[in-house]
DNA sequence: TAATAAATTTAGACAAGTCTAAATTTCCAT
DNA sequence: ATGGAAATTTAGACTTGTCTAAATTTATTA
């Protein structure tokens, strides 16, 4: 149906638009690790297969059928990134590179049969929620832990950052999806944050309660 | 490492080489329906790479190194097959088209986990060999139906034809991988053959008993 | 508001993989 | 042994997706 680098550019898309209403050519450029005009190339052909609008030097938002398709792209990578962690045992900075390859299994079915053999998991490792088989899912309020203050609490339930580095560390200080974290204090000079979790005392830079999200 | 279209002329080659030592230009344009011209071209490429053999007009072979990659894919095909079939329900006849998809995600360590996952599968759900990690597999003796004679039986082990439309007729006579089947009757005159097996008298012509393997 | 900077698009080129049509080589039957 | 026929290769072209460099548009800021 469509090529491996437009269904890339449609997830791109779809991942900007969290966050901006209007993605810029650079913007794609810099997360496709490709050059601007390259993107503008790509980005009219998508214009032509309506699957996204396009009006040259706006930008770009997806169109129904485009956010439709790159809904499916997203469900195909994080259920096999569950499949990956749940059933494989590779640990969660381990899986992202190999769903990058996996999301592009064409067949629907399979998909929806994998959904059902993993009894419909509704969060991804990584805590990111993984659409139904018609692209619904679930939003919880997430906001980094660098936005509450000292005696507040909360579970940790994503990242922002999903680099290996990042998860890595958050394995070895044990602040995995799931765990209850709770602010004892906020160091004034750089604003690190000291949390009480597992039982312990963690000390976290301002950077890390940037990227590590929780629901109250 | 390698591309796709490479991915599938190792594997093509491969699958060749078992009935003919020299593969032919016009032998590897039917089966991977592309044209002659289009085959030399990337058989030179493939050469270059050192993964064939190729001498002008004299058709190519897989050197040492071209067929490790192309058991990697075959392990691959027939591992995602056994788990579509094994772990998903799908039907036999069902999986190809799937596997020919996920043959090329990259990752060893993926497909080392699988087969450890599903408990090291010998054989995929049409009965081929599965190849280890090493590339080692099981070669038992396979001979078409076609070649015994009255009141001799086999198991049968596997198909030569697998295109869905006999997988599924070999489904609705239930004559499946594993079924004991013994010859009770040659017909003369179309070299047609009458079964027993699953306590039933089965029919078939020539062409099934040609494409249906048993082992002693 | 005008000029300068930044972002974006256009122009032209290239690699991979494929195709058709024409040329070449090999095979086979006389 | 030789003249087709069949198989294979070459020549030249096309598509997809990418790139660099130049041109154009938009944004910023003095
Ligand atoms: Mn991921
Ligand atoms: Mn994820
Ligand atoms: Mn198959
Ligand atoms: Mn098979």
């Amino acid at each position: 149906m469509n090529t491996l680098a437009e269904e890339n550019y449609l997830k791109s898309i779809y991942h900007l638009s969290l966050t901006t209403q209007n993605v810029s050519t650079n913007q794609l450029a810099a997360l496709l690790n490709t050059k601007a005009a390259s993107v503008t190339d790509m980005v009219k052909k998508l214009a032509d297969k309506q699957l996204i609008n396009y009006a040259r030097y706006q930008g770009v938002s997806l169109s129904a059928s485009g956010e439709k398709i790159a809904l499916q792209i997203v469900r195909k990578h994080r259920l096999w990134e569950y499949f990956l962690v749940e059933k494989l045992h590779f640990k969660w900075d381990e899986v992202h590179e190999m769903a990058e390859e996996m999301e592009h299994i064409s067949s629907k079915e399979l998909v929806d049969r994998l959904d059902k053999f993993m009894n419909f998991p509704k969060y991804d490792p990584h805590g990111d929620p993984i659409p139904d088989s018609d692209g619904n899912f679930n939003t919880h309020e997430l906001k980094p832990i660098a936005t509450i203050g000292v005696n507040e609490s909360g579970i940790i339930s994503g990242v922002r950052d999903h680099s290996a580095g990042f998860l890595q560390y958050l394995e070895k200080q044990q602040l995995t999806i799931g765990k209850k974290i709770k602010v004892t204090e906020i160091i004034g000079y750089d604003n690190s944050m000291i949390l009480q979790a597992n039982d312990k005392q963690i000390h976290i830079s301002r950077e890390v309660a940037n990227n590590l999200l929780i629901v109250i």
